[in-house]
DNA sequence: GCCTAGGTCCCGTGG
DNA sequence: CCACGGGGCCTAGGC
């Protein structure tokens, strides 16, 4: 238990040291912004990081139920609660912490933390695919050589072996319907500026039963593939073609 | 400071108790899974709650660097670590955590938090939409009465005055490519059932350039709208159709 | 369980 | 500053 005299000098010396800091007691929050939220009293974890971004946590779910970046942060006394404000311009937004108990109050110094590496985003993926587009079919290659590995609107953009322009478009996870149509704006964009038939090829492990009936109504093409999440490199395990059902039985 | 064995017993009893915990510590994290990441030893904090989900926060940004939802969580000493687990199967996950040093442990008994009460979400204002559609358009009603207020695929569900089949998207926030499409594919899906040409209107307070430009293609039709986020209610303060941009000058 | 879509999405990147 | 798209998205709601 603290005086609110207490608390509020612990809080603004830990905000002013950009100290992690961590207030625990029975509080009511009010939202404003982007839409409008109350939250009834309850016991909560507010937790304010160096960089001033900060969140009201419950004691279940990973997500915050209110928070801010970039914010400016005060701290006032009123007549029975201690109010911890959140406020920022563009868009407007405030956040304001009642709290009418403090039951516990900690702050940390942190180190500058060292970045999270992570392996197997949608990115690498598409630059292991690009090592090697055989793997995808015979004879496709990048389509110009000196920009083979940039990455533009599209993930990749290759030419077949008949000179047909292939737009290429790879999802990590089962793809979905904006999948489809996000591939299909490529391919349509692309087909519009160069002015030529222009192929679109969806690469995913898998793809939800309706963005593939989608996908080919669109007359695009879908091939799945596996991979190994790996560490320092996810690799590539295979690429199938998948042919569009209709053409199955042909 | 903490010896391993000293933080291991409270940790274990917190997490039993399903408790707040926090952890302050000198680590190092592992996760496989979905994908792959490893944090260098840096000082964070380790928030596990009550529904077992737990979180890694470095002292900037909102997002963890590292989470787990219903997980099972465990604590083993090591020679120079005291390693926090939490696995999971479907799909299968896990992050490891070793403290290398345990400079601060707090856990907090919560109450069964009170949820959160939002006001000005999409559905709001939907329905908000939904009580006076003349807003939108002269004659415009709700397809059938009995389910005027149903949410269905769509937002609303319409017809106008010369008998058409409209349906309506909202968006609370500047209408993007995935709205149009999204629009584009229910319209599409209501007119292949019903076999009737059917209007798709899309309700947002703006509308970025170009996917106005796919929506005109798409021969759909756009009005933007103000709305004033209130509490208890937010309130729709109007409704303005948008020609497009070719009808402008006919 | 899967599918679908909203979110005060957050967040990084490029123009 | 805004547009755009990824994310281990998370989370809720339907079926």
């Amino acid at each position: 238990m603290f005086s609110f005299g207490q608390a509020r000098q612990r809080i603004e010396e830990a905000i002013k040291g950009k100290q992690m800091l961590l207030v625990v007691g029975n509080c009511y929050v009010e939202y404003w912004g982007r839409a409008a939220s109350k939250l009834p009293k309850g016991k909560r974890l507010l937790m304010i990081k160096g960089d001033s971004s900060s969140a009201i946590h419950q004691n279940r779910l990973l997500r915050p139920t209110n928070y801010m970046m970039n914010a400016r942060i005060s701290c006032e006394e009123q007549d029975n609660a201690l109010v911890l404000s959140a406020k920022k311009l563009k868009p407007k937004e405030s956040i304001k912490v009642f709290f009418y108990r403090v039951d516990d109050i900690q702050s940390y110094e942190m180190d500058s933390a060292a970045d999270l590496r992570l392996f197997g985003s949608e990115r690498e993926l598409s630059n292991e695919l690009m090592k090697d587009l055989s793997f995808l079919e015979e004879g496709l290659k990048p389509l110009k050589q000196e920009q083979a590995f940039r990455k533009g609107i599209a993930d990749l953009i290759a030419e077949d072996k008949d000179g047909n322009i292939v737009v290429i478009e790879v999802k990590r996870r089962k793809a979905d319907f904006s999948a489809v149509t996000q591939l299909q704006r490529y391919a349509k964009q692309v087909e519009k500026i160069n002015g030529v038939k222009t192929r679109g090829i969806l690469v995913a492990p898998e793809i939800m039963k309706n963005a593939r009936d989608l996908l080919e109504n669109y007359g695009l093409e879908y091939y799945s593939f596996d991979f190994e999440i790996g560490n320092p490199k996810t690799k590539i395990k295979g690429v199938q073609k998948k042919q569009p059902t209709i053409t199955e039985f042909m």
